[in-house]
DNA sequence: TTCATATAGTACTATATTAGTACTATATGA
DNA sequence: TCATATAGTACTAATATAGTACTATATGAA
C-alpha cells in the first residue's frame, strides 16, 4: 500500500479546488457541495488546514477561507505534513530513538534516503501543477 | 506519515539479513536472533515472502529459508507489494472505480503520476543496494 | 440590537487496520 | 521413531482512522 490516509486525500481535493480562484474565499459549505463530500469532514479539514497556516479564515456572513499563499507555494508535502504528519515511509526515517534495532540496523540510512526521494518528489508537486500539469519529460520533471 | 507498516519494514530487515550470504539457508529461529524480533513474527513474515515466491523453504532438520533470487533482482518495491499490497498512495493511484468522486475528480492523473515516480524509486533499491549503498551523485543515482 | 451565518474547538463513537500470538498439521533427516 | 522446522489458520488485542455531534464565538446586515 503505502498510503495517505483518505482525510489527506480529501485535503488535497479542497486545496486543489480553492486553488483555481485563488483569491476567493470559499465557505466550507460551498467546497462540500463542490466536491461532493459531507460537509462535516469538510469542515474538519478546513479548521486543521487553517489551524497550521495553509488557509486564512474569516467568520460570520460572508466567511469562509481562502488560501494563505499562492497555489504554487503549497506544495502535496507541506499538505500532507499538515494533516498527518512528517513524511517517515518507516519509523526510524524521520526521527530517531522510536527503534529499538536502531544502533545495530544495517538499512536505516538507505530507508532514510528513500524517504529523502519521496519527499522531494511530494515537494515538487504545488497545488498549482496539480491543476495544471507541467507535462514536462519525465513525469513531474524527475529524471530517473 | 506515508508510512510501511511495521511488519513491512521487518520484512526488509530480515531479507537484508539473509543478502549478507545470499545462498545460505537461514532458520526462522536463527533470523529472529540475528535481528532480535519475536520469533513469531518473524516467522510469519518468512511464510508471506515464501508464498509469495520471494524465498524458497525447507522443511525438517537442516530445513529453513534462502533467498529465491539474487539479492540484486530483489527490490522494495517488490516486497511491499508482497507484504501489504501494490504501492497506491492514493486510493485511486493504483486501481479505479474505488472512490465516487472519480469520474470529477480533478487531481486523479497528477496523484498517479506522483505515486509512479515514488514506485520508482522503490523499484531501484535492491536489497543488494540495501546492504551496499551506491554512494552515487543524488541519493539513489535519482537525479532531480 | 438582534439574528442568521459561518467558523472554532472539543469530544465522542464506530470502524478498519495492524500487530502479535497460539495452535494444529505436515515434511525432513538422522 | 523422534526432534526439528516449516505450513496454515484463526484469534485477540492494540492502534489508527473516519465520521459525527455539540457547544462556543465571531461577523455583518437588517
Amino acid at each position: 500500500m503505502l498510503r495517505i490516509s483518505k482525510l489527506t486525500d480529501y485535503g488535497t481535493v479542497i486545496l486543489a479546488q480553492m486553488a483555481r480562484e485563488p483569491a476567493r474565499t470559499y465557505s466550507a459549505a460551498a467546497l462540500a457541495q463542490a466536491i461532493e463530500l459531507p460537509l462535516s469532514t469538510v469542515s474538519k479539514l478546513l479548521k486543521l488546514l487553517n489551524r497550521s497556516g495553509l488557509l486564512i479564515s474569516c467568520r460570520g456572513k460572508q466567511g469562509g477561507y481562502r488560501l494563505a499563499k499562492p497555489p504554487q507555494q503549497i506544495s502535496l508535502a507541506r499538505v500532507i505534513d499538515v494533516l498527518e504528519g512528517p513524511v517517515a515511509v518507516t519509523e526510524c526515517s524521520q526521527r530517531s530513538g522510536l527503534c529499538q534495532l536502531e544502533a545495530r540496523c544495517a538499512i536505516r540510512r538507505q530507508w532514510q534516503g528513500v524517504n529523502g526521494v519521496i519527499y522531494q518528489a511530494l515537494e515538487r508537486v504545488s497545488l498549482d501543477s496539480l491543476l495544471n500539469p507541467p507535462e514536462a519529460s519525465g513525469m513531474l520533471g524527475i529524471k530517473i
